[in-house]
DNA sequence: TGAGCAAATGCAAATGATTCTTATCTAGGT
DNA sequence: ACCTAGATAAGAATCATTTGCATTTGCTCA
């Protein structure tokens, strides 16, 4: 299934990256390749501390920014209280629910070509990073 | 001047929504219509307490955030590590430069329609607010 | 004008996410 | 089996923001 491809995928790269193959990473990494995408630390320390349960909660954040740091996920800030991280890496933006909280992701092909129309009002400035802040309210919350 | 209008204004809509004036909210009032907009709570607080040494953080924030609930404000997210509050209450977006900080308004009318035609990837959710991070090099910092 | 009361304030302690410190441990190579 | 760089647990530290509480103060109305 996807779930064991992903943490395959996880293993191997993070064997590439010179990490060790801790039994605290290994549970990280299989939470991640169950779990739904853009978790936040919390969600991810507590489902692995019920099966590791002298996991630290310093360990998992380090663990993450590793992988970010490594390419396996993306940092997300989705203007909560906490970061998310996402395992999708394709470009991509995010919809919020500001009623259950669910993000959706969302395929904007054109907006980077949007951008470059107005980019008058920016002068020479560099634009590095472009994301949308979409909150509404989801299709099971309307 | 235009900063004297603003205070103006401040104090009669503050008046409206039954906010006292009291010396120190006067003195936030003053400092956010001499100041820049994108302004962080400690930055108001950094000029309000050179003139009025008692006053303290928490009487800011709070003052801050009665103001962006009686419309006076918006509270600004951009991704940093503090809140910013814009005096601009127009419809606009934002650019922050990772260089220097400064953080430059821009105008994009047709992103909500370029949205609308990208609507159909979130079925019948409402979007309650858009809003674009856009983050680079500015003008001064290439 | 002044009493009364809700609103406002200052202070300090609480919060919550994240990072840092430090002593201890261990995975993986030799 | 042994060594060592890297990893961990535990908890202290940080930092922005919020909150509880005792006290003060604008403002309204008699
Ligand atoms: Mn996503
Ligand atoms: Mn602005
Ligand atoms: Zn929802
Ligand atoms: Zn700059």
């Amino acid at each position: 299934m996807t779930e064991n491809n992903n943490l395959e995928k996880l293993v191997g790269l993070s064997k590439e990256k010179g990490l060790k193959l801790t039994p605290q990473r290994m549970v990280i990494f299989r939470i991640l390749s169950e779990c739904n995408q853009h978790v936040t630390v919390d969600q991810v320390y507590q489902k692995a501390s019920a099966e590791y349960p002298m996991l630290s909660p310093a360990t998992v954040y380090r663990n993450m920014e590793q992988m970010v740091d490594a390419g396996l996920l993306t940092r997300l800030d989705l203007g909560g209280s906490s970061m998310r991280y996402d395992t999708n890496l394709e470009e991509h933006h995010h919809f919020v629910c500001t009623e259950c909280g669910k993000v959706s992701d969302l395929y904007l092909e054109d907006i980077q070509y949007k951008m470059d129309a107005n980019r008058s009002q920016l002068g020479k400035a560099k634009i590095n990073s472009l994301d949308l802040h979409l909150q509404g309210t989801c299709g099971e919350c309307v």
